[in-house]
DNA sequence: AATTCGGGGCA
DNA sequence: TGCCCAGAATT
């Protein structure tokens, strides 16, 4: 169905029924406590391709450490990133360090509400500068997550919604009255009745405006993108140790856990050569950890923890961005979650 | 338009 | 196991 086929009084009528079921139903999260922009902005980019139920439990702690856009603005990297550890999509969290600075230097410590200067943030794009300006400052601006492109490919029963197609239902649905609010009933509508498996029709509050459940199509609404393999990859890490602490290092800005500490990758090369190679001395004969095996969204890594004790005394570290940790003296060093098992399945041997 | 970015929860 | 989640940036 093509957007301007949509009539005045069903968009009406479509939005009053939404906005009271929101009204009475709205789930109580802590991002709706108030409409503070920076507390706004920061769920807003932890949401970002991640489940509310996840979210929750980085979202209070996060304004211990960064109370403020100005403080979050002059932390530390690594400290941004020891706060997002865990979270995932690690580009996101320098994102949103960099967003707080560019606000600070550009716009005197006031996130802009126009959306076109939103737009231009670090790690802001077109959903969440529609979620910002309409949650945040009430302007009516659209905004499409997963959840609203599955509501409006139902209810307008489109099989193909195109990125095109989605901006102008959206645009057209948008109510001038309660930005803010219609954005996350749409939402809340698509988080919580009409999901993508076993929607709930008939508890749905718009049921009745519904094209998929009019010709018996939601559960194929819309299509299921086509699925690709996920490669598979053996990666040996170098668990290089001494003193009762175990070498770790930072991994480069860009690619995959971006900026996050982890045991170093040797290759091919074996443990006691790695550690020669960055400059100490082997003491006694390498071993095994048991493999972690880790499900990455596009990568199922099977990590080899190769275990060699080096001298901490004789040799020093010659590589770059490292640094050796040791029971509970992770500080603020930020670990990917295999990397953390591995870490720990250390700690034990070592009892 | 297609890829690359985490991690967890659930049938 | 397969799927998907309050997507963005890059190509």
């Amino acid at each position: 169905m093509q957007p301007d086929s949509i009539s005045a009084d069903t968009v009406s009528g479509l939005r009053r029924a939404l906005l009271d079921h929101y009204d009475r139903t709205a789930r109580d999260l802590p991002w709706r406590r108030d409409t503070d922009p920076y507390r706004i902005l920061v769920s807003e980019f932890m949401l970002q391709q991640t489940r509310v139920e996840t979210v929750i439990r980085y979202y209070e702690p996060w304004f211990e450490r960064f109370p403020s856009i100005e403080a979050l603005a002059q932390a530390d990297e690594d400290e941004v990133l020891k706060a997002w550890e865990g979270l995932g999509y690690y580009r996101r969290a320098r994102n949103l360090h960099r967003t707080a600075q560019v606000v600070a230097e550009r716009h005197e410590g006031t996130i802009p509400s126009d959306p076109a200067e939103l737009r231009a943030l670090p790690g802001v794009g077109e959903y969440t500068t529609g979620a910002i300006a309409s949650i945040a400052f009430d302007v009516p601006a659209p905004a499409v997550d997963g959840n609203i492109r599955r509501v409006l490919a139902r209810l307008l029963d489109e099989e193909k919604p195109t990125a095109r197609w989605l901006r102008d239902v959206a645009a057209r649905f948008v109510f001038r009255h309660r930005p803010g609010d219609w954005t996350q009933a749409l939402m809340e509508l698509g988080a919580t009745l009409c999901t993508p498996k076993a929607p709930a029709c008939n508890a749905c509050p718009v049921s009745s405006w519904c094209g998929a459940y009019a010709a018996g199509t939601v559960e194929d609404r819309p299509a299921p993108s086509k699925k690709r393999v996920v490669p598979s990859r053996v990666i040996p890490l170098a668990v290089l140790h001494g003193a009762g602490e175990v070498l770790l290092q930072r991994r480069p800005a860009e690619g995959l856990l971006g900026g996050l500490w982890a045991f170093p990758e040797p290759g091919e090369v074996g443990a006691s050569d790695f550690a020669v190679s960055v400059g100490l001395e082997p003491i006694g004969e390498p071993s095994i950890l048991p493999e972690v095996e880790h499900r990455f969204t596009h990568l199922h890594a099977r990590y080899v923890p190769m275990v060699q004790e080096v001298d901490r005394i004789r040799g020093s570290v010659k590589a770059e961005g490292s640094r050796w940790v040791g029971r509970g003296r992770l500080g603020d060093t930020a670990l990917p979650v295999a990397q953390r098992k591995v870490f720990d399945s250390w700690l034990k041997s070592m009892g």
